[in-house]
DNA sequence: AGCTATTCATAAAC
DNA sequence: TGTTTATGAATAGCT
C-alpha cells in the first residue's frame, strides 16, 4: 500500500527504515486505539525502534502492571519469579567473566603465578612481549613527535633571530637617518615587516595537552 | 476500509464487535509482525479480548521479560519490587566493572592505546615490566627445577648402572658355581641384594604434572 | 514534513 | 468461522 510493494525483509537503507519505522508505528498505534475503542479490548503494545527509542500503548481502562498481572494468569508464565531467575543468571555469568578477566589481569601482572604450567607462562610472556612492544611503539611515535616538534621550534627559532637581527639593522639605520622616530613607531614597523608565519600564534596547539 | 466507514467507537452488536476484534487483531499482528522485520524493531503485544480470552506477540529476537527490563530501563517506571531493582543495579554496577577490566586488559596486550596520553603509556609499559620480570623469574624457577632433577636423575641412572654391573658380576660368579639354576630363581636372588632405594619406585612423582 | 499512486485491510455480505 | 468484494486506509517512493 505504498507507490509500490515491498518485500518483508530488513529495510537496508537506514533512513528509509527509519521513516518508515515512523509511520508503520504511527499506524500500528492508531489501530490498536481503534481495536479498542470498538471492540472495548484491552492492549498494551511496548516497540523498541531499533535505535533504542521507545514507545508504548496501554488501553485508557487499564495499566500494563495490570496488564502483566492478567497476562500472568492468562498464560500461567511467571514473570516476577523468571525476571528474577534471569537476573540472576546474568548476575552469575557475568561474575564469572568478572573473575576470569580479574584472573588473567593478575597473570599479566605476574601476580598469582605459583600455580601456573610452565606453557601457561609462556602463553603469557608472549602476551606480554607482545602489550611492551605495542605500547614502545606508541610511545616510539610520541617520541618523535616531540623530537619533530623541538626540530621544527628550532627551526622557527633561528629564523626569528635572523629575522629580529636583520630588523635591528634596519632600526639601526633609521636611527641614524632620522634620530627624532619614537620607539612605538619603530615597533609597529617591526610588525609590518615581520613575515605573517612569525607572529605570535601557539604552533601545535595540541601538543601540550597530550603530553 | 470496508463496504463502508464506521465510526471509531464502541460497536454494540456482539457478534459483529467479535468478529471485528478478530479480523483487526489478525490485522494488527501482522503489522506488528511486518514492522519487526522491517525496521528491526523490538515489540510486545498483548491484547485481551473483551471475552477475556489473550493474545500476544514478541518479536523473535527478544522475550516479554527482556522487553519489560528494558521498558523499565527506558522510562524509569518500576514494574517490580524493590529486590529486583537491587540485581538490577548489581548488574550495572558489575558490568561497570567488567567494562573497567576489559579497558584495561587491553591496554596490556597493547590494543586500544592511540587515544592514551604519555603518562597513561608509561605506567602501563611499567606494569608490564613487572609482570614480565615475574613471569621470567618464575620460568627461572622452573628451570632450575629440571636442572636439578636432571642431575638427581642422572646420578639415580649412574647408581643403577653401578649396581646392575655388580649383580651381573655376581650372576656370572653364581653360575660358573652351580650352571643347573633356574632363571625365576636366579631374579629372585638379584631383587634380594639391591638395595631398598633403587627398586621401582617414582622420584619426584608430581614433576611430571607440572610441565 | 507533505503528496499521491498504489497496495492493503476490512465492513458488509453470504 | 471462511470467502468474496467494494471501499476506505495505510503507506512507499518522491519532493
Amino acid at each position: 500500500m505504498g507507490r509500490g510493494k515491498i518485500e518483508i525483509k530488513r529495510i537496508e537503507n537506514t533512513s528509509n527504515r527509519q521513516v518508515t519505522y515512523s509511520k508503520r508505528r504511527t499506524g500500528i498505534m492508531k489501530k490498536v486505539k481503534e481495536i479498542t475503542v470498538l471492540c472495548d479490548a484491552h492492549v498494551s503494545l511496548v516497540i523498541f525502534a531499533s535505535s533504542g527509542k521507545m514507545h508504548e500503548y496501554c488501553s485508557p481502562s487499564t495499566t500494563l502492571i495490570k496488564m502483566l498481572e492478567r497476562y500472568h494468569k492468562a498464560s500461567g508464565k511467571k514473570l516476577w519469579d523468571a525476571k528474577h531467575e534471569n537476573l540472576s543468571n546474568e548476575i552469575d555469568r557475568i561474575k564469572k567473566e568478572n573473575e576470569n578477566m580479574q584472573i588473567e589481569l593478575r597473570h599479566l601482572k605476574g601476580e598469582d603465578i605459583t600455580s601456573l604450567q610452565y606453557k601457561e607462562l609462556m602463553a603469557i610472556e608472549d602476551a606480554l612481549e607482545i602489550g611492551l612492544s605495542n605500547i614502545r611503539n606508541k610511545q616510539m611515535e610520541f617520541f618523535t613527535m616531540m623530537k619533530r616538534n623541538e626540530q621544527i621550534l628550532e627551526e622557527e627559532n633561528q629564523e626569528l633571530m635572523n629575522v629580529l637581527r636583520q630588523q635591528e639593522l634596519v632600526a639601526m639605520e633609521a636611527n641614524v637617518r632620522e634620530s627624532h622616530g619614537g620607539y612605538h613607531q619603530r615597533v609597529r614597523d617591526y610588525q609590518t615587516q615581520m613575515p605573517f608565519a612569525f607572529r605570535v600564534q601557539p604552533i601545535q596547539p595540541n601538543l601540550q595537552e597530550r603530553l
